[in-house]
DNA sequence: TTGTACGCGTTATCAA
DNA sequence: TTGATAACGCGTACAA
């Protein structure tokens, strides 16, 4: 039981083979008694079990990882951890992951380096079992990677070619909301989104942004490009970008905040500039944040919690699964509107009768 | 080159040893120059970087885990991922952590029996370097098995003896709110916080609701104790209970709620009774979440995100340290009053001038 | 500067 | 049911 020094300098610490010997039994036995006491008569299971006691054995992870030739723990990477949907569905993540004894390992990457660094770790053996990305574009080389360490790893709210992924139809979600604001009768929108991102095609933000276009082609309505505004995602860049839209000589009746936060913005912006809501004018937001309903805030709600439980459960059936490694099999979740507070009709100078139903077209330009 | 089987039965990825073999060198060289390219010649360290890139070598982290004795994980135990505070306290904490190139095992702990096993993965050698746990109250069964574990831990939001923490002085900021609704001169002051857990003798609420008994003695302000309700940290919990509270023949001016969230609840049951905010009611929270400022609410500040980053920092330097383990080391952060909307003067009737000076000690204790 | 051999703590196999 | 022993892949003395 004396200390033996290695060349770590450290005590040594038990270990099974220490436990076998107190125990007077072989470390295969021990090891059985670790993990499924099954096979193991009753007695020695006691004498073991006392052993381990008495030495305050702890079993060691990495020397079992090593043997098993796999971890048992699934990563997380996500943006850093500021955005309340990041949050959301990373909550729905967890809450899966939890009750299935993996280890999480969480990485939030902002800078370009951070990601390098993780996808290394990542990508490492017997590191991971699995992965979830949330809402992160992997750039080629990422892709490149992935598939060569035959990581078993589920997209979340992005959905790259060739990989599973959990998300919502974001055109069709923009779509959802600019109609709400049709059928309304406003006939001048805005839209404020995130900036583009050059590295990708596609953004969310810009999808909603296409459903926004579409909808509003399909009711004949024409564009005004100063009124299609993006920002950085944040608050303040919203408010300042909507107050600018709004500051104009024309201005639009309702604008469509390609996202709550974004919508919050536009709020401030009504505010400053003596603006009532929805009577001068309607904002649309997207998401349905927590705040959303806290503020009373028109917007297109999506599961985001469940989101992250989706791609939890897809994630666990790739890995346990036996099916060929990374197909792409890109759930789509459903959206719905949910109007609150913050739209309501335009103004009055063209009143149109509120839409009864939709899906009848109207007719052409309205003025 | 070929593939060969293991008794694992899956195909085998190429190792250090191969990666040597296949430049010609002895995996000792392999070793070093993975681990930072010291000691080698230029055209060595060229063929073993080519070697490692067409064998497609990725190392494996429970091998070198093994070896060096130690891993490279922080986990962090907190409850579910619903409350704002510990998704704040946690975004700190990955802030920090994240620069530092460990890997961050997120454990979200509900049920006991999730508690356990987490207490069991957390104890295993060589699988954490350290442990913050946030918002946890440890059991004395976990207290035994974190010091025997020799894990190095720190406390967030909780500070139980013995253990490093981080934390605020729960007791002052329920003394801040409070002078702050006795200063408009209300003297009829209600208070709702959580439940109090059996289990635990001081909770920060109940800690909260101390501050605010110390203040109204020392402003020489008899209680009510129907005034004083204890309820589930929820928000429509706290509204029932504000809403019984208000609903007496006799009723406060002013209520201090324990958490933003409960504060909201009070609000909520303000409006359903018809009070107006602050002109029959003020309105009293604590923690300063990020509605707050949307709502309006006055709260007490507490610095959430940082002090997610300092309890990392104590740990970071726990582990590093040479200091004796596990000795006590309580970090206290400070609160500042956040006065905003919710609050004002009662509705006249017992004007009082605004109390001058705090600091002097009421000259008894009260428990 | 490079190569070799051993140890790390566990699991799995197989013979007893 | 049990015990002995061979991997597992990497770090690291130590010898060359």
């Amino acid at each position: 039981m004396e200390p033996v020094p290695t060349s770590h300098g450290a005590r040594r610490a038990n270990t099974i083979r220490d436990v076998a010997r107190h125990a007077g039994v072989g470390v295969g036995t021990v090891s059985r008694v670790l993990n499924g006491g099954e096979r193991v008569s009753a007695e020695t299971l006691d004498r073991v079990q006392a052993a381990i006691r008495e030495l305050g054995y702890r079993p060691s992870a990495a020397a079992r990882a090593l043997s098993r030739g796999v971890a048992s723990a699934i990563g997380v990477t996500a943006p850093h951890l500021t955005s309340p949907s990041v949050v959301a569905r990373l909550r729905g993540v967890v809450d899966t992951l939890g009750n299935n004894s993996y280890d999480i390992g969480l990485a939030t990457v902002e800078t370009a380096s951070q990601r390098e660094r993780r996808m290394k770790q990542v990508c490492q053996r017997d590191h991971l079992n699995g992965l979830i990305v949330i809402s992160l574009h992997p750039t080629a080389e990422e892709r490149r990677q992935l598939i060569e360490a035959e990581l078993p790893v589920v997209f979340l709210d992005v959905a790259p070619e060739g990989f599973p992924s959990v998300d919502i139809d974001n055109t069709a979600g923009g779509r959802i909301a600019t109609e709400h604001l049709l059928e309304f009768g406003h006939t001048a929108l805005g839209f404020i989104g995130d900036l583009p991102e050059p590295e990708f095609e596609f953004t969310s933000s810009a999808r909603r942004l296409t459903g926004f276009l579409d909808a509003c082609a399909a009711a004949g309505i024409g564009q005004n490009l100063d009124w299609i505004v993006r920002v950085a995602h944040a608050r303040e860049a919203a408010a300042v970008g909507a107050e600018t839209m709004l500051r104009g000589a024309k201005r639009p009746t309702a604008i469509f905040a390609a996202s709550d936060t974004q919508a919050l913005g536009v709020l401030d912006a009504a505010r400053r500039l003596g603006l009532s809501v929805p009577g001068d004018l309607s904002v649309m937001g997207f998401d349905d944040l927590e705040f959303a309903e806290l503020v009373g805030l028109s917007t297109v709600h999506q599961p985001l919690v469940e989101s992250g439980r989706c791609a939890a459960d897809l994630l666990l059936s790739r890995m346990s699964g036996d099916g060929t490694p990374q197909d792409d099999d890109h759930v789509v979740l459903p959206l719905h509107l949910e109007p609150r507070g913050t739209t309501g009709p335009p103004p009055a100078r063209s009143t149109h009768t509120p839409a009864g139903k939709r899906g009848d077209r109207p007719t052409g330009h309205h003025e």
